[in-house]
DNA sequence: ATTATATGTGAGCACATATTCATATGAAAG
DNA sequence: CTTTCATATGAATATGTGCTCACATATAAT
């Protein structure tokens, strides 16, 4: 029966917290979105241009030579940035300089950092 | 030389701003280790368990019947979610809880959400 | 002890993804 | 118009990762 774990007796019958939980949970699309979202900071290029920006607009073969990379990488992978709308381009004679979006990028990088600073 | 664009002149010579973020850019490590942290958030399977665990403490099998995936799916990313340190267990019996590490989590979990939400 | 329930884990496969290489585009200079 | 510099991009390759399947382990009940 469904009370059957109120005082959190083993599974077969589900927890009343598991009955609830299952309709509270948000709809597949804002979780996959959610998802997306870190999946873009989990990568160690894209974290280092990220960190990069953060301290100023910057143009793609300056990020390549800041991170250490071939302006190619760099390039792709500012492309997946742009796709997330994390980044922001601007253009300016040859260069191309790119900076953050919003300030939601600085927020979650010094969140992040806050928690392995610990 | 150095101040080859003060005023954004193109590359070859870099940015003095590129100078110095060269410096002040974290160790390797403490980048990798930061875009590990987001990476262990960028999968939806293990998202929709740490939503379900913001909620309150889980046995294993009623986790997998919440986000409705099979148990050894669950399992093998609560394995990843205990090597980051992002939950604890408490055994019961048969039964072992999984519960959130601690309030980063939550925190983490939180900014994403308000990011897609606008 | 045997059986049932709950969870953990290694191997293998299917699929995603990051980098390199070669090349394309686009703007400015000669 | 040709060349040069800055950036973008497609293809190929290499590596990583998530799931399933089969099986192992652990606790409890009979």
């Amino acid at each position: 029966m469904l009370a059957a774990r109120l005082n959190n007796e083993p599974c077969k019958e589900h927890s009343q917290l598991a009955e609830r939980v299952r309709q509270e949970l948000p709809d597949e699309d804002t979780l996959d979105a959610l998802s997306e979202l870190f999946k873009t900071f989990g990568d160690s290029t894209r974290i280092k241009i990220l960190y990069v920006l953060h301290e100023g607009e910057m143009c793609v073969c300056d990020i390549a030579s800041v991170v250490d990379m071939s302006q190619s990488a760099i390039s792709h992978q500012l492309r997946v940035l742009r796709q997330m709308r994390l980044v922001k381009t601007r253009r300016e004679g040859k260069a191309i300089y790119y900076s953050l979006a919003d300030d939601h990028v600085k927020t979650i990088i010094s969140m992040g950092i806050e928690h392995i600073e610990e």
